[in-house]
DNA sequence: TCAATATATGAGCATATGTTCATATATTGA
DNA sequence: TCAATATATGAACATATGCTCATATATTGA
């Protein structure tokens, strides 16, 4: 019998065993989306850019949880921000994520 | 002015806040994908029906760690299982969170 | 009924995570 | 330069998480 068997019938059956950099990659993402805080954070830099402050205010948080939770979704291209005085604006970076978040969204609410 | 300005202007701007129930069921469907395990695990049911040793031995994990996880992901009903014998044979059972692992794996891989 | 096999479960442990507090840094206007 | 404002950062803490070990449960064939 052909060695190779096995690994051509996962070829078939499209199990691509992930390597270890994707599995990574693909794990921290969604991790960045398992928070409640870092969700309302998204959701509302989804639809416009938000200061610091703002955010805090809005989502009725501390100023210093919202900063760690923006440089936990900077890290990982989420966001960005421009800075204005001594403002920053953060406003989202990856529109294939917040797709992601979008499509949980709408299957959360309309199920 | 209207004292529902603010609300008026959100609406606009599609910013709805998410209610706790949308923002626990989010954050719990994204919990189960930001793990490597259970990332391993569905992207192996993703394509055929596994029994549990089956799962551990393809993906080299203890028998109680993968026994643990399906657990996880059959609560959040990610999963489901047929019996035959003693042998429980677990596939996917949501398509739409499946989709939104294979797309980030996609993004992962693909960029 | 009993041994064999497959799976589930609970406790314990080490590590990861999210928040808070205090404080540091940075920019601006006076 | 200095005070005021906005944001970042690190330590500390409580809680959550994932794995392992031992053991329980369940199904089947003899």
């Amino acid at each position: 019998m052909n060695k190779d068997f096995k690994k051509d019938e996962n070829f078939l059956l499209n199990e691509h065993p992930l390597d270890e950099e994707t599995l990574f990659l693909v794990s921290q993402t969604f991790k960045a989306l398992s928070d409640p805080t870092r969700i309302r954070i998204l959701n509302l830099l989804c639809s416009a850019e938000h200061s610091v402050n703002e955010l805090a205010e809005k989502l009725d948080l501390g100023q210093s949880t919202v900063s760690h939770q923006l440089r936990f979704l900077k890290q990982l291209r989420l966001v960005k921000y421009r800075r204005a005085g001594t403002t920053l604006y953060y406003s989202k970076d990856d529109d294939h994520i917040m797709n992601l978040l979008n499509q949980a969204i709408e299957h959360a609410t309309h199920n």
